[in-house]
RNA sequence: GGCCCCAUCAUCUAGCGGUUAGGAUAAUGCCCUUUCAAGGCAUGUACGCGGGUUCGAAUCCCGCUGGGGUCACCA
């Protein structure tokens, strides 16, 4: 693709908390611009003050980095064509109006909302061909204008729309978009509080911040008739458009909180990688060449090209997303495991309280969500309140974290999953009942002989020699046949001892990991107990 | 409903006129196995329908159907 270095920009809004569907424009924003050797620029689009949420801004920041999709210009790292933040632009706006206003592209419109609401109601009674604004004031004399000025009358401007003929405009994916001019309404450019639409605002600073791309989602595509007049009307060049499919929820619908994660925040909390979630997001509407899932973004930069972008909407799957954390969890060192999961502890400590459990109506219906939702709520609230005593680990055994963590990378999926398989190195209190120590087919009278087993087992190895492992494991077995019970049911009293749990590392590396000494105490409390 | 966009397994997708329609996730079965995983092997599952064009269509064209988006002084 050896093209003109490209300048894109994504244009979030203040809304709520950053959004999947952000970060997924972030990704093919910045990879246009890395391939093209040009600028990524993050724009605050916080025209609509009824809806802005004050700390939204910094955590749109926080969760690119995070998925370092770091932005070249924007509101926190400046640029040459700042502010960042449309909020900061409004004299631009005002000025680009009333420009439009003095050529006679646009006018102003003092019709009420209530006229206005009137209006729709009567449209979508009768089904007129014409639905939205009928252009009243657009046929105002300059005295009647005068006068509603001298009245103080609010008003908006409103952008004077063709009526006849087709519009047409290019789409990078879709060679050409065509509407009927006719369906198109005057569109409101400056609101009645001065502020700009999301519409007029978007394209001075396109055109101000010499925006070559707009990539952004199809939702776009039917703004684009208004979009491409308001550059003819300017007489600006207009951007080159491509709209990218929407992320779709298991139904198909853009995808939404009710039906998906899409709170970035929600994926960092329930431990994904940030270098798994790009690559997720690649994967959706594009594909490397010879079946290749797995790859980082440079090398998703060497193929990217908007050419092959599919268009039909992808569903988001959580499901795949878990596994391909998974992959990247497995492909990690003992060193950058540990650390994530340090990192990941410490980003939950003290944090239990969100994470408490939903009520059954909260919780998403599909039952894969809502079995993930129930269980990372769980493994969150237990890293939560055990963030102390793992991070002491990781800081003061940290030999121990590390022989564990190939124990509990194949058994993880998100960061969050390490809650069943680390706390039991660090912690040594469980708070068990004898019920905890029987089977489907055994007693805790049965575990307690099978416990005391395992004493006499462990009193012949040398926990420090190499081939530990091996003799334990063979002593076991002998002894578990001598005692015509089947191995697993040896193991799992001890297991329940050693782990506190049913599910657990593998029982003997996790005991030789603990040692003789403290595994021989986990032992004789659980036989007190029994 | 009007307008617009889209269309290969359940899901993400490969395919760009000639393939036994490939891979991945998920599912199922088997193997491995001290729990849970991970891993290995195997199986089933797709070109929405109807017309063209062509010697030949998943691939090109049209229609239908289906899905989605959008119809604000929100972005």
């Amino acid at each position: 693709m050896a093209e003109k270095p490209a300048r894109v920009r994504i244009a979030p809004s203040p809304t709520g908390d950053p959004h999947v569907g952000t970060a997924y424009m972030a990704l093919f924003n910045r990879a246009l611009a890395d391939k093209t050797g040009g600028k990524f620029i993050l724009r605050i689009e916080d025209t609509d003050r009824t809806r802005y949420v004050a700390d939204s801004e910094a955590q749109i920041f926080a969760a690119l980095r995070w998925l370092n999709l770091v932005y070249d210009e924007g509101p926190d790292v400046g640029g040459p064509v700042g502010p960042y933040r449309q909020s900061e632009r409004l004299p631009m706006y005002k000025e680009a109006a009333d420009s439009l206003v003095k050529a006679g592209k646009a006018y102003r419109c003092y019709c009420t909302s209530e006229r206005l609401e009137a209006l729709r109601k009567i449209q979508t009674a009768e089904k007129t061909k014409h639905q939205g604004y009928d252009g009243l004031c657009r046929s105002l004399t300059p005295e009647q204008v005068a006068q509603n000025e001298r009245e103080g009358k609010p008003c908006v401007v409103r952008l004077k729309m063709p009526s006849e003929g087709d519009i047409v405009i290019a789409d990078k994916f879709r060679g050409t978009v065509s509407f009927p001019a006719s369906d198109q309404q005057d569109a409101v450019l400056l609101k009645s509080d001065g502020f700009p639409t999301y519409h007029l605002a978007n394209i001075v600073d396109d055109h101000a911040m010499g925006i070559t791309h707009v990539i952004r989602a199809e939702e776009w595509i039917s703004s684009l008739p208004l979009h491409h007049e308001l550059y003819k009307a300017f007489g600006w060049e207009e951007p080159v458009f491509a709209h990218m499919p929407l992320l779709r929820n298991k139904d198909k619908s853009k995808i939404s909180k009710r039906k998906n994660p899409t709170s970035l925040l929600w994926y960092r909390d329930a431990g994904f990688l940030p270098e798994a979630m790009v690559n997720f997001l690649s994967m959706m509407g594009f594909s490397m060449s010879g079946d290749r899932e797995i790859f980082t973004y440079e090398e998703f930069l060497t193929e990217f090209d908007l050419g092959k972008v599919n268009l039909g909407g992808p569903v988001f799957n959580l499901e795949k997303l878990s596994w391909l954390n998974g992959e990247y969890v497995r492909k990690l060192s003992a060193e950058g495991l540990a650390r994530r999961i340090y990192d990941h502890v410490k980003l939950l400590m003290g944090r239990e309280r969100d994470f408490a459990d939903l009520p059954d109506e909260e919780l998403p219906k599909d039952t894969f969500l809502k079995d993930f939702e129930i269980k990372r709520r769980r493994w969150s609230r237990n890293l939560a309140e055990l963030a102390p005593v793992i991070m002491r680990g990781y800081e003061h055994e940290r030999d121990v974290f590390l022989r564990i963590m190939p124990l509990v990378a194949e058994r993880l999926h998100t960061l969050s999953e390490a809650a069943d398989y680390v706390p039991m190195f660090f912690v040594n209190e469980f708070a068990l009942k004898p019920e905890d120590f029987a089977g489907k087919k055994t007693t805790p009278a049965d575990a307690k002989k099978a416990l005391l087993a395992m004493k006499e087992v462990m009193a012949t190895i040398d926990f420090a020699h190499s081939g530990a492992k091996e003799a334990l494991e063979d002593a076991s077995r002998k002894k578990a046949e001598a005692m015509g019970i089947k191995i697993g049911d040896f193991f799992a009293p001890t297991r329940v001892a050693i782990t506190g749990a049913k599910v657990s590392p593998p029982l003997i590396e996790s005991m030789l990991v603990l040692g003789p000494s403290e595994s021989m105490r986990r032992i004789d409390r659980a036989i007190a107990l029994l």
